[in-house]
DNA sequence: CGCATAATTGATGGTTATCAAGACCAGTGG
DNA sequence: CCACTGGTCTTGATAACCATCAATTATGCG
């Protein structure tokens, strides 16, 4: 197994240089990759909580249910993304893994973590800060769902989605394909797929994005970051304070 | 200075038990204590992030505004929490600091994070699991937000704050000191100070609380639960995978 | 082509925001 | 002791935003 062919490793030499002892020791925590056709289920809500995964291909929404039927998408997982990385300090599983294309993902065990912990504070600084980010993205969207309008959710999410593929694509162009029904969306977003139709609609109408068949664009990126006080935290992190080994 | 005044000490003996070694540390990272009095900021958004504070007394939030002036209260700290915590992955603050009351404060250095990974594994895996557990916690409160109604709203609020007084405080009965207003609670929740007043209103009819002078009483805290679908995530941190040492 | 899924459109209603006025309350100073 | 003040809560009227329901029109796919 050589080390470039570890999906961790790959996801984590974005963030620092890691030595080969480093890239032996995060293959080695790898199980076999497994494929999961589009709709498919990879773990539900209240399983027990034992591994996590990266993303190799494809793309994937976390979501939980209301006991009523209503649902709320909370993550919506691209390539190199880790998933299940917050189900870790639970014993069991908060959300609902979907898959919503085909889809290649790499699993590790959550005892890992004990092995990272134990042997390279400079990676668990990194997975600690991992964490903490993506804890302050929950925190912009959180001021999203509780304080704004249709239009400037839409723009937000359409703004994290292509900052968030323009850290491993730096050949992002300002157009993203968007693999998600408007019922999907609107789970995402805390609103219904009537209203994201009529919300795409209008933006359309103003010029703000372009659609075509299943890809989208951005016409105004600068009026819509402007529209939802849009924030990238994935290129603002501190990694200035990680021990040096 | 003796370990047993430290604050970070005390609250992270609410989780594992700690040697004399990690305890001598611990306390050696803290600053003096300092005390706000009641409305004031103690940092805000976009100040450089240097320091963690643990919360000796009193109550404040965490908040940030929109450029129109909404408003989103995006945390309500208690004693022995940690604030700041997520803005350690950060160059700059994300959120403005408001004290609630009169408070007493103990900050700490970011950079004791270095000392903490490099030393202990097993408080390591604390700090991850806390910050971990704690983004668990905002995606169920995303939820709240993006598919709840007020009443479901408010039931999820008070529910969760007894919850997390409950753990410090084991003496806690049904009734709670909400040193808020009901502006500040309408920015916690998405709604506003005339929706909050309404709603409190309705549930008092509805036999559900009981609101006298700056305490609330939770007469149904079963049905609270229900009507919310609420899970205490405060109760259900998962320790078993943490190194020894 | 036929079928299922997804997107659009229209009509109507519910939930919450907004605005404005009044009630209550604690503290303050004359 | 009492008017005054500022903050908070309450109440009513109206409007904005979004949900809901139902029907229709794309769209993609075997």
């Amino acid at each position: 197994m050589s080390p470039s062919s570890s999906c961790l490793v790959t996801k984590l030499s974005h963030y620092i240089t890691l030595d080969d002892g480093h890239k032996d020791h995060l293959a080695r925590l790898e199980k076999a990759e497994r494929a999961f056709a589009s709709g498919a289920e990879v773990y539900q809500a209240g399983d027990v909580a034992r591994d996590m995964y990266v993303v190799k291909r494809g793309w994937l929404f976390s979501y939980t249910d209301l006991p009523d039927g209503r649902r709320q998408i909370v993550k919506i997982h691209h390539p190199g993304d880790i998933i299940g990385f917050p189900d870790v300090a639970m014993k069991h599983m908060t959300t609902t893994l979907h898959a919503a294309e085909d889809v290649v993902l790499c699993p590790f065990p959550k005892s890992s973590l004990d092995e990272i912990l134990s042997t390279s504070p400079r990676l668990s600084a990194l997975m600690l800060s991992i964490g903490l980010r993506d804890q302050v993205v929950f925190i912009d969207l959180l001021r999203v769902m509780g304080r704004m309008k249709a239009q400037e959710r839409v723009a937000f999410m359409l703004l994290d989605l292509i900052a968030r593929l323009r850290i491993t694509n730096t050949s992002m162009t300002d157009t993203i394909r968007l693999p998600l029904n408007q019922s999907q969306i609107g789970d995402y977003l805390g609103l219904t797929n009537v209203y994201i139709s009529r919300t795409f609609i209008r933006m359309e109408e103003e010029g703000l994005i372009l659609r075509r068949a299943d890809h989208l664009q951005l016409l105004q990126e600068q009026a819509l970051a402007e529209m939802c006080d849009f924030y990238d935290r994935y290129s603002d992190m501190d990694t200035s304070w990680f021990p040096e080994h």
